[in-house]
DNA sequence: AGCGATTAAATCGCGAGCGATATAAATATC
DNA sequence: GATATTTATATCGCTCGCGATTTAATCGCT
């Protein structure tokens, strides 16, 4: 039975034990705000481009409606983003940030910054880890999607 | 609103969507076995080093009772393992396997190679990434453990 | 010995993520 | 133009993970 390595010592894990460190970093900088990681990620988008559909920001994300609407939901419930089919097409939802919604992004820098403290690396370094984080990515996710 | 990065360039997103990519190819990868991921640790773990307490397990995975209790539960429940107080100190909880619990270590073999395979990347790349990963961690969780 | 403080698990309620399924609208086919 | 197929969201039931709290046992102090 030759299990050379402790389960904590594989990839997997170390990958898995830096996003929750990073969940963590996250929380305590978004307290504030009052909304979770995942959430303040949709919100970043909108930022970005606003008025899209569950379905583009699901792309970007890489997230499904079993997953967006619910947290949707809660951002309307916020009051920081509006629901509406859109006319020209009844299947697709578009969410539109409201003022509110708009306002919260003056908000968002610190975050940023504080989260850019707590990751204590060079450039260079954050650059490769991305770097090989993708490659890693793109690997697992060829060999779950035989479908060519 | 200099906004540079898009929320999908940023690290956190990176880690989390390759953690997310992992847990993915576990689940095919254990699907046959019948357990999850974290479960899957868990195992790992008891293969190693059978008879141990839930703060035990919890220290080397990072995760409380809260969290551990009720997988520790599931597990019991597919008879992988047992869950007994310790007499030598009422607090504790002594997890050991069952047979049926060791038995399935035969499998692991085949779910590792699986793994490696669709990780993809050289043995360096990989200790590069593990290396920088927990220098990133380490990073991180400082900064929300201020408790010197 | 007795009593407060500490420690270990468990419990509760929540958000996130996924597989499977359902529903409704748009599109394709005949 | 009616019907089958595809597409976009939503819903359901589950596991995981966490913060907060609870319960019970041990430890420490006098």
């Amino acid at each position: 039975m030759a299990h050379t390595h402790a389960p904590t010592e594989l990839l997997c894990f170390t990958v898995h034990a830096a996003d929750q460190a990073f969940a963590q970093v996250y929380r305590h900088a978004l307290s504030e705000m009052g909304v979770t990681y995942p959430q303040f990620l949709v919100l970043g988008l909108l930022w970005q481009c606003d008025d899209r559909t569950v379905g583009e920001l699901g792309q970007m994300l890489r997230l499904q409606s079993n997953t967006l609407t619910p947290l949707l939901k809660r951002l309307e419930a916020m009051g920081l983003l509006s629901r509406r089919r859109d006319p020209q097409d009844e299947r697709t939802v578009r969410i539109r940030l409201t003022d509110a919604g708009r306002a919260l992004a003056d908000k968002a820098p610190d975050v940023m910054s504080c989260v850019s403290r707590a990751i204590g690396m060079t450039a260079e370094e954050q650059d490769t880890l991305t770097t090989l984080l993708r490659r890693l990515q793109d690997s697992l996710r060829a060999s779950t999607t035989p479908a060519a």
